[in-house]
DNA sequence: CGCATAAGGTTAAACGCTTAAACTAAATTC
DNA sequence: GAATTTAGTTTAAGCGTTTAACCTTATGCG
């Protein structure tokens, strides 16, 4: 079964395959409106479906974007695990599809950049999530697509950003625990990296501190990886060694759930024993007992967002730098999980 | 800046661009070592990456598979929200890169076939998980790729297919339920659709109930959509108007979560009023409290299994028939959702 | 030595589309 | 009525690969 091609749409419908190309792509006023209708009609007979990637290898353009996300730490698999990304794909690929475009989701090799993908594919531009060795970005730079960064303070002009606030985030959250009473104040988190969302929500978990008179413990801050499992160990480690801890800040609503059952393994309490604000707020905040005090932002929203920027980007290339940067709300959301000291 | 072509590869090297073909190729014997070599310093100093366009224009190829996942309620969004679809993307996405392909992750378009998509992108496979309406299976029929279909009981010579024995979950559930000593028990569901995996989880719920000489009632089968939402929407209804009921079979995690919260909306325990047994093993079933029973399966295995199907029926198109039909083991896990009734 | 064969290489025709440029015919201008 | 413009259409040259078919040499063999 051979495939039709626009040559058979153009003999069929008695014209040029040019003419065809130009009804195709709707070229205003190349054409008159009897040919149109000639055309669409062999198209319908035919049922011809354009292939994409001549049309790409013609006119450089793929209607295909590349989506990366993190991957766990053997590197192996993406870190769909964490309900934050699945959310934000969701989004993202909503989106997309709804302007006709596809999206090739995947990891990224260690070590490796993201031109040759983005070479291979005549990608029209890419949607980063997450945040990635120095050189990863040099790479990128080098690349003439748009690119959108999602959780990502990596400032340049070649970048379109789309974020939230998380400085404000850490020290929301950190100023809830103390409003409520609390002092000595736990931080878990996965590895503060330079420009990446963690290290913000640090800072504002600092000046929180600051703001209050507090005295900032290096001690109190449990650095590993953004898992469930982490945050249960670290909890544990909380629960038996620093009795003077009364609320942990989990900087993902992944570890603050591991927290949640870490300090439970310890036979304690979230809240009475240990008070726990997550981050994110992830469809399963609201469902996991008690529910979880979090700072709720939008994923989907994130997505749709990152999505809509890079499609204006791709339709209007001549960038205005002014407003490459889009800051997303944010807000506490109070559940059960934090108590308010006497 | 310029692209780099397989001509401007040929000429460094001073060969043709066949030669340079064939060694990007790997074609044996059709090339000396010393070619080989010159092409290799060529590619590597011309930082040479390969049109996938252009080459699929060429030979058909394209390295590109079509995954499509189903979308939520309102067709708007993919139901990632379930971490199982995550957790299969993951296997997924992990295989084929794995093997140099890459991912187009979609949902298909309300009544539209998926033709389209795979015409245009020149997909070499796809893989297709969930139910859909029978049109939809009649298009894949008539495109002449290799297709994966993942839970999903529409058996035919086109499609290789990757699944559990749900009639066995369903089962292995029920009984578990009658063991300890449960005769009344109800099943939380979504959409019980033909050839879907929820048709033969329900069938297995209603083997272990004829088995065990149990009445089959059919006001006890709660039927919506696969949501924590009508998961506690369900258990309310139940705690409210069925006291007769003690335990609750629902055929997804996600849906048992909310079964879990509808209950304890009603000021009911669980397990002390009501037992639940869920379906799938997402890694938040170990991570809710109580932790819950269900039964597990592994999605990433399964994911990497239907990738691997799929490649292999790549590589060697002429599939031999016999073994297109793949069951992944499964097991329930207990943990602390099922009360021994005296 | 003459000829068949093999090994290694090249040429050039696809693949299916877009689009600048050329062309044609009709309409407009002076 | 010739010159110019306009609108609509076609021609044909790419885009970057692959690969069948063809062309050289060198090798083996009787």
């Amino acid at each position: 079964m051979k495939r039709i091609t626009i040559r058979d749409v153009s003999e069929r419908a008695g014209v040029s395959t040019a003419a065809v190309s130009y009804v195709l792509n709707g070229r205003e006023g190349k054409v008159s409106s009897e040919t149109v209708a000639k055309v669409r009609k062999a198209v319908e007979d035919l049922n011809y479906i354009p292939d994409f990637s001549a049309r790409s290898l013609a006119n450089n353009k793929s209607k295909l974007i590349g989506v990366v996300i993190p991957q766990t730490e053997d590197r192996k698999q993406l870190l769909l695990q964490n309900p934050f990304y699945s959310e934000l794909i969701c989004g993202i690929e909503a989106r997309l599809r709804q302007s006709g475009f596809h999206m090739i989701l995947s990891g990224v090799e260690k070590g490796e950049g993201y031109l040759d993908t983005s070479m291979q594919r005549n990608l029209d531009g890419a949607i980063i999530t997450g945040i990635y060795q120095e050189s990863f970005y040099e790479d990128l730079k080098k690349v003439r697509m748009p690119i959108v960064l999602v959780d990502s303070y990596v400032y340049d002009s070649h970048f379109h950003v789309v974020g939230i606030d998380d400085e404000l985030g850490g020290y929301l959250a950190t100023r809830h625990f103390i409003e409520n009473g609390h002092t000595n104040i736990a931080l878990v988190t996965g590895l503060i990296r330079k420009d990446g969302v963690v290290e913000k929500r640090f800072l504002g978990y600092k000046r929180a501190l600051k703001e209050a008179g507090l005295f900032y413990n290096p001690d109190h801050v449990f650095e590993h990886s953004v898992t469930y499992e982490y945050g249960q160990e670290a909890a544990r480690l909380i629960a038996t060694k620093y009795p003077e801890i009364t609320a942990v800040f989990a900087t993902s609503d992944l570890m603050a759930m591991g927290v949640m059952q870490g300090v439970r393994d310890e036979g304690k309490e979230v809240p009475e024993h240990i008070s726990v604000i997550g981050f994110d707020d992830i469809s399963v905040a609201r469902m996991c007992t008690p529910p979880l005090t979090t700072i709720k932002q939008d994923a989907i929203a994130k997505g749709i967002m990152a999505a809509e920027r890079l499609l204006a980007a791709i339709e209007n290339p001549d960038a205005e730098h002014s407003e490459n940067l889009m800051v997303m709300p944010l807000s506490l959301i109070e559940r059960n999980t934090v108590r308010k000291l006497p």
